[in-house]
RNA sequence: GCUAGCGUGGCUCAAUGGCAGAGCACAUCACUCGUAAUGAUGGGGUUGUGGGUUCGAUUCCCACCGCUAGCUCCA
């Protein structure tokens, strides 16, 4: 890279360090403004910075204007930022002679070896291992913007401290941070949430926080997309089974949900006996395997589940079909042997890649692995852990690792899926187990005629059905490909006269499969074809006395685009291409 | 669950310590029209729920429910 690359805003690492510097001068304004507000960290994050502070009031949008001008001035005073080092006494006196109790903390948190460096700029000085500019000055003032102020616990921990952490963006100029808020709200535009109400796809009801009502036009788009699940995991050689919602407690106990994972469980009692309902379709899988012999000659065994599960998550964690309270996960369980394992996970991968790349989606990997709250022993789940890496590897894909964020069983690739905001959410996951078979005593007979146990994965595609609808509602901004439309076709008759027609055209398509609807409204043509746009139905068809003589469509896209006149089956072996095209591969 | 904010017809949003309004949608009537909104008329609200303050509360206060942002958690 070359001297002058290094120091745009192109460059990651000097965007991250501009934002840093950022969040010191935030910090700064902040203490000239309010010196009794104590500060704890202040990072640059992907996108801006944020710092989170302990104030005896709570920040309004008002004080966050305050904080903006302030901020402004300090640029204009072009401080210098200095480094300087202390050693760890000296470094806890000065911080505990501002009261900064929260950097105090940390010092003592920092390993005995670690250098403890700090921060100068004008009277402000921080705690912190940088880098920074050198200069306030080289901040661009007028294009900062303190977008948000919300809660945060001390050190990311429920039990401590809430904070108030304030979020902030800058550019170095002022044109980019317009253009930035401009395709901020823009992306709410293709809020799922919004979109789901204004097509008419699902609801949320406060009769039922977090539980989904599914609308006619939403049931189509969920059928279809799980017509198109089971005709992609037919081809990968997935059987599909159905297991019962609610099981008893002696087989959550088994399984170890019980000890686990009670918490988000919703439970009842049934003739005085304890059952609960299920948040996850293993335990059912694995009493379906267990119910007749095996032979290696099986394996892999590959067992799909569309499975609604339901699982109590915190009130404010709910968000549109992003995180609700019951889900119906496009689960399955493929049981092999430990040769298998890399080869199912591999299969299990391009599996994931053909359905993502249908929607035209893209993701991050994350290995999640073992939680403090686990079952096994660590020498199991590094094994695991390491087949999980080489598998992933070996396919040439970059991961990330998330510590200690397993499921209670055992580690996971988790496939992040991202929405109109950017913001990331967990769809697939290919979980490896050799914990749930041990437990559930499960067998296969080997090749030397003697019982061997099986290791499993738990997968899914899609995550939860509801999730992908959300993110996919989002990803086309509702307006989805034809095949997955819950409208497919419009047929718009121009007056009353051509209202028989057109409902004979309708007729016609609806024989061949095809999705459509007639708007024989006494409207004027533009306002139904302002409407059926406005729907985002991907085909309209115009009819009117001069394709009633001539025994045509006059079809037109929702982009906009007119088509011009066909006969009724040119058109519908147009759909019938596209349709095709995007549904088998 | 935590912190802050919010909750007004089906939807989007006004307004106010003193008769609750608009646009869209809906219904009726007229118009029969060729590629993004025809006009007129009409119906529809215990202002999330329950308390309190007040002559009077949709507005102020309290509690609860829900929503939003983030934290935490997670598909």
């Amino acid at each position: 890279m070359s001297e002058e690359n290094l120091y745009t805003f192109e460059n990651p690492e000097y965007r991250a360090t501009y934002w840093h510097t950022c969040s010191h001068v935030m910090a700064q304004a902040v203490k000239r403004l309010w010196p009794e507000v104590k500060l704890a960290i202040g990072p640059s994050i992907d996108e801006g910075w944020y710092y989170d502070m302990d104030a005896p009031f709570a920040f309004t949008p008002e004080h966050l204007e305050q904080i903006e001008s302030e901020m402004r001035k300090i640029c204009k005073e072009k401080l210098k930022l200095e480094r300087f080092e202390l050693p760890r006494p000296e470094a806890l006196k000065l911080m505990e002679e501002k009261g900064e109790s929260f950097k105090v903390e940390l010092i003592h948190d920092l390993p005995e070896d670690e250098v403890i460096s700090f921060y100068k700029q004008g009277e402000f000085t921080d705690l912190c291992a940088g880098p920074h500019l050198d200069s306030t000055g080289r901040i661009k003032g007028n294009a900062i913007k303190l977008t948000a102020c919300n809660a945060a616990y001390w050190r990311g921990d429920s039990s401590r401290q809430t904070l108030q952490r304030i979020y902030g963006m800058a550019f170095p100029k002022k044109d980019e941070l317009d253009e930035y808020l401009a395709k901020i709200e823009e992306a709410k535009k293709r809020d799922h949430r919004r979109l789901g109400k204004e097509l008419g796809l699902f609801m949320l009801r406060d009769e039922g926080p977090g539980f989904p009502f599914f609308l006619p036009k939403g049931m189509v788009l969920k059928n279809t997309l799980l017509d198109y699940w089971r005709k992609v995991h037919k081809k990968y050689g997935y059987v599909e089974i159905s297991t019962p919602i609610m099981l008893n407690r002696q087989l959550w106990e088994r399984s170890g949900h019980w000890d686990h994972y009670k918490n988000n469980m919703y439970t009842t009692v049934i003739d005085d006996v304890d059952f609960a309902v299920k948040p996850m379709n293993c335990p059912g899988g694995m009493l379906v395997y267990a119910s007749e012999p095996h032979s290696y000659r099986e394996l892999p065994l590959r067992v799909g589940e569309i499975g609604l599960v339901h699982r109590h998550e915190l009130s404010g964690a709910l968000h549109g079909l992003f995180r609700v309270r019951c889900f119906n996960q496009d689960d399955a369980h493929v049981f092999m042997t430990r040769e298998q394992m890399q080869d199912v996970i591999q299969e299990t991968v391009r599996l994931f890649d053909e359905v993502y790349s249908t929607f035209g989606l893209s993701y991050t990997i994350e290995l999640s692995t073992m939680p403090e709250d686990h079952i096994g022993t660590v020498e199991e789940w590094e094994k695991n852990q390491d087949i999980l890496k080489a598998a992933i590897t070996d396919m040439g894909k970059d991961f990330v690792i998330n510590e200690g964020d397993g499921a209670f069983y055992g580690p996971k690739l988790d496939f992040h899926l991202a929405d109109s905001l950017g913001r990331t959410w967990q769809c697939g996951t290919i979980q490896l187990d050799s914990q749930l078979p041990e437990r559930f005593q499960l067998e296969y007979t080997g090749e030397d005629g003697e019982k061997h146990r099986p290791v499993m994965i738990h997968r899914v595609v899609l995550g939860s059905i509801e999730r992908f609808i959300g993110v996919i509602t989002e990803h086309f901004a509702g307006a989805f490909p034809a095949w997955l439309a819950p409208v497919q076709v419009k047929v718009l008759p121009v007056t009353d006269r051509a209202g028989e027609y057109a409902e004979k055209i309708s007729a016609r398509l609806d024989e061949q499969g095809f999705r459509v609807e007639v708007d024989g409204r006494n409207e004027k043509i533009g306002k139904k074809i302002r409407e059926a746009t406005l729907e985002k139905i991907p085909y309209m068809l115009v009819v009117g006395d001069r394709d009633m003589e001539n025994g045509t469509v006059s079809v037109r896209h929702r982009s906009g685009e007119d088509l011009g006149a066909m006969t009724l089956d040119q058109f519908a072996a147009l759909l019938g291409d596209e349709v095709k095209e995007m549904i088998i591969k």
